[in-house]
DNA sequence: AACTATTTATAAGA
DNA sequence: TTCTTATAAATAGTT
């Protein structure tokens, strides 16, 4: 329940400033969809969280639309109306250290989380940067954990593919000793193709690029069936 | 007085619509405000009346920068451009898609993270797994010269008391000696005191109460002075 | 613009 | 995350 008046500051909480966030923005939306419907304006919004992502809204049409229709207006007095958008050469190296920013925006999230997984931010004691160092290491084992059952489930899958062609390839072979009675027509590639742990991986590898033999045969894997 | 709930339809009287229109204006805008102050959201709005007039709203920045990064984050990696056969383009293309890459990586990780804390979903690729392990394990190095430095600073600290204390000892004996020729009376403590490479374990155990010889002969730790 | 009866949004808890 | 609920906030219609 709401206990007082919101404070209008930052919420500290990592977890309670998400749920929050999810919320108004909600909220912002439906009002904003509103406001277009009772009052025939074209409300457009966009929204990027504090970790970078992006939310959009457009009332009518699309945001592209909206935004060509809001620099028309606001560049309305003396502005150029030359090239727009093709300028390669400054462009670019703009967008780059646009992006780069956002790769620091999410970084500093990353790190302030961590942080208040354990504890605050600023300057860490030793005692604080040894648990960290302990949540980091159960972080790492919790992802090789969810990597060894994508893994599995991927085993599984192939296993059942590969149970289903081999009855397959029996059933035609069947027939084609019944239909013709000729023994060598039918070369028998099921049985000569691998077992399952050699076949998944040439399959699982599709998904990955790097190094994938430390990724599969990595002996401080911690998973257990 | 409201009666009955609000139709979501437009509102045909003009006079209405325009009162509504300016209070829910001011309602929408300021909802965004506070969004963008409790959650650190950076909130664009653009608003055309029914009229045409403009109204907007940039809660952080400007509604020109806002819109260039929006429009950094929709362009997904590959658009125009291919007429040209120069190499710069091509190039610069190339690193905007590895750092948008990079920031989808980094964004499904805080996602991933912020999900186990609170609640239990959310799904990465094994290549995206891959790679936050591979984070997560430069982070924990990260943590461990920290640790080491913290420590060096520490026993720094603690070998220039100790000279300091030695020296003011030593004074303290030649005034005792001089002041009543007794070589029995003053016990000569610091003499018999550990070195650097005890004493200032004991001291530096006060901020640490786990595993302290783990903490600091970890054979794993990756510092050099 | 100011007021106020209601609806609506939402923070905290489950 | 979703549901509930107590409370704050927004606002439709009136003055």
């Amino acid at each position: 329940m709401v206990r007082g008046k919101v404070q209008l500051k930052l919420i500290e909480n990592p977890v309670h400033r998400q749920v929050t966030f999810c919320k108004r923005r909600a909220g912002l939306l439906k009002k904003a969809r509103e406001i277009s419907v009772l009052c025939d304006a074209d409300v457009g919004i966009i929204v990027f969280s504090n970790h970078g992502k992006l939310y959009e809204l457009a009332t009518k049409g699309t945001m592209k639309g909206l935004i060509e229709r809001y620099k028309l207006m606001t560049s309305e007095g003396a502005h150029k109306c030359l090239g727009d958008d093709q300028n390669p050469p400054q462009e670019y190296e703009r967008d780059i250290s646009m992006l780069k920013k956002e790769i620091n925006v999410l970084q500093k999230s990353l790190s302030y989380m961590l942080g208040e997984i354990s504890f605050g931010h600023g300057q860490m004691s030793l005692e604080e940067l040894y648990i960290l160092e302990r949540h980091l290491e159960i972080w790492v084992g919790h992802i090789r954990t969810k990597k060894m059952q994508i893994m599995f489930q991927e085993i599984q899958s192939l296993k059942n593919k590969e149970g289903i062609l081999r009855a397959t390839n029996e059933f035609l072979q069947e027939q084609i000793v019944e239909q013709n009675g000729c023994y060598d027509a039918a070369p028998d590639l099921v049985q000569r193709s691998g077992h399952f742990d050699v076949s998944p991986l040439s399959a699982a590898n599709n998904n990955v690029n790097t190094e994938p033999t430390q990724l599969f045969w990595d002996p401080q894997t911690n998973f257990s069936f």
